[in-house]
DNA sequence: GCCAACGTTGGC
DNA sequence: GCCAACGTTGGC
């Protein structure tokens, strides 16, 4: 089982709305490293940070698990949305998605500011510098740290 | 295949 | 709102 954390604008999709939702379909990445992700590495059960990215403050808000693997973006083909990719072909899809699904709320909010002060934490991709991607692999260890600060008070 | 220009991300 | 860092695009 891997782990992972994956960004989201709270304005975009909140933690809040997929713990009402129960689940969603992670549309809209149109990033390559990401996708890759998801197609090749993902698998149901893996967990994931919830992570409120361009938000006030910014950090893990909850703890969520890949629900099903990776099927294409119906995004893509919609002419209509931001989404929308005019190269992607229907029987050869750029861009996939992967089914995400609630799994348990933490204690406390565990804020960007807080992951950086945590020693056991300086290498993790989400503090590093200029760190853009929205879906980023997660070690068993930096996963469980975060676990532990979401979980005291 | 290089790389300048451009657009986007996301913390601050 | 600013802007550094990064990915992508397109001219050559």
């Amino acid at each position: 089982m891997k782990h992972w954390l994956m960004k989201s604008e709270p304005e975009e999709f909140s933690f809040e709305r997929l713990k009402k939702e129960g689940s969603t379909w992670w549309d809209g990445v149109r990033n390559y490293q990401a996708r890759n992700f998801m197609t090749k590495d993902m698998k149901p059960g893996d967990l994931v940070l919830f992570y409120h990215s361009n938000a006030e403050p910014p950090g893990v808000a909850g703890i969520a698990k890949i629900k099903s693997k990776a099927r294409p973006d119906a995004l893509q083909f919609d002419a209509k949305s931001d989404y929308f990719d005019p190269k992607s072909k229907k029987d050869n899809p750029t861009w996939h998605s992967v089914e995400v699904s609630y799994l348990e709320d933490l204690k406390s909010f565990v804020a960007l500011e807080d992951l950086k002060k945590n020693p056991n934490l300086k290498d993790m991709l989400v503090i590093q510098r200029g760190q853009r991607l929205s879906i980023q692999p997660v070690t068993p260890q930096e996963f469980n740290e975060v676990l532990k600060m979401g979980k005291a008070k």
